[in-house]
DNA sequence: TCAAGAAAAATATACGATATATGATCTGCG
DNA sequence: CGCAGATCATATATCGTATATTTTTCTTGA
């Protein structure tokens, strides 16, 4: 069991910035969901842990607090805390999702992502069409209008972008639904984030992510043409016809 | 702010047998999304609060911190612990949907859920189809063939419905999607179970949920149609000839 | 020899006290 | 009127101890 690194600290010890027991969760969690530690595992007893950790028992609770309400671990009294199988996991907890992703996304887990977003995102915008009042409507055309204006590569342009995605969602009026489709954003959002800080070049990402698209679209051509359709249909000015119905 | 009926135990305390963190998440949890706390709203500071409820300030701070891990609150130095708005909240989280489902579920709560189930299963379905191997080829077959022998109003019918849902969802080879579909059948599930056990009559819970699904269906026909159709195909015995393609 | 029950050990859980750091509020100066 | 610093309230972090529960082990009896 590796130091956390937090045990070394000098004796007028800066507390690292973020609460701790946040730091010490995310530690555990990057270890569990990487498979650096493999499902199964049972973790040493509270007290060696703490002490391996170099944190108190009490923060190391509240982490292991953290982790079991993500369903990653559970633990019983002399049973131990241990890591729950997978199927266990809450994989659309926004946490998870950005674990996952900071632990170097699986291939697996890009496709998974992608494939769930095309499942959720072209009927959220039918039923947005259906059901967007003239307030939401005009602010859609506004974010399609500076999408066009500044193109999306600029940061105007994607913030015009996600903005108009927001209100898309908004205009499901389905709360779930729209918490589903941010975990998924924010979650792609990231993996993009990171790859362009891995590889250097901002550019390198989306070709990645087309990739994957495309290669989705080759397994399942009717699904995807119908969501590029929607997609597409909702992006660009013919929409604002279209959402006028 | 109501004490928590833990705070009068008696002497020889049986000490409620769950984890006592757990109690209090769940007592704070109903109460906020009931709306009997509204959102905004600020706790009382901790030792004060653990003193209203009855507990020590332990076990209310790793109850904060599930809350906190499922987006219910957050609480920084100085300001307290308050609510989130609602579109903070982890509305899929399992936890979070029977919350609310012990709370009472609302009509709108209701018409979400069911919702999210269309959008989502007669796609997950159709992925199912097209990636299942021929091992659950033949489990999905028992399980259809346990519907059609045991009516679904009898347990083991309703097991070999679970059944074959479960099998459907891991034919998806989508572990997000089935993460996401197991959270929304067993919320439904709850809510029939509750309501069950409200109105006394096991039969009464099922026409309420029908005529809310018919309700959906009048709204969007043609995906409500699609839907129907992809389900009934997949639940009936023409079924294992298409999932044989 | 095996089974059932009882004792023991290990472990998570619960509690209260104390110290620290941090953020919000207030105050005073410019 | 606005900004900078002081102050204070509050969450946070830590420690020590007690308790409950479960698994394991041992004992006892058939």
């Amino acid at each position: 069991m590796a130091d956390l690194g937090l045990g070394e600290a000098i004796e007028g010890l800066p507390l690292p910035s973020g609460r701790l027991h946040h730091v010490v969760a995310q530690r555990l969690a990057t270890q569990i969901v990487s498979g650096e530690t493999p499902c199964g595992h049972v973790f040493p007893a509270e007290v060696e842990h703490a002490e391996i950790l170099g944190v108190s028992r009490s923060v190391l609770r509240e982490a292991f607090r953290v982790l079991t309400a993500k369903g990653l671990v559970s633990s019983r009294p002399k049973a131990g805390t241990r890591i729950n199988e997978r199927r266990k996991w809450n994989l659309l907890d926004p946490d998870v999702l950005g674990w996952q992703i900071q632990c170097g996304a699986s291939d697996a887990f890009l496709r998974d992502l992608f494939e769930l977003r095309m499942v959720v995102e072209p009927q959220a915008a039918e039923m947005a069409a259906m059901r967007r009042d003239e307030g939401q409507l005009v602010d859609m055309a506004n974010a399609l209008d500076a999408m066009e204006r500044f193109t999306l590569s600029t940061p105007k342009g994607r913030a015009a972008d996600i903005r108009f995605h927001e209100l898309l969602m908004e205009a499901t009026r389905n709360e779930m639904l729209l918490a589903l489709s941010n975990s998924i954003s924010t979650a792609i959002a990231s993996t993009t984030a990171i790859k362009q800080s891995r590889d250097g070049s901002p550019r390198d990402a989306m070709p990645e992510h087309h990739a994957l698209y495309t290669q989705i679209a080759e397994r399942n051509p009717r699904q995807a043409r119908k969501a590029m359709i929607t997609l597409i249909e909702l992006a660009h000015s013919d929409t604002k016809i279209a959402l006028k119905r």
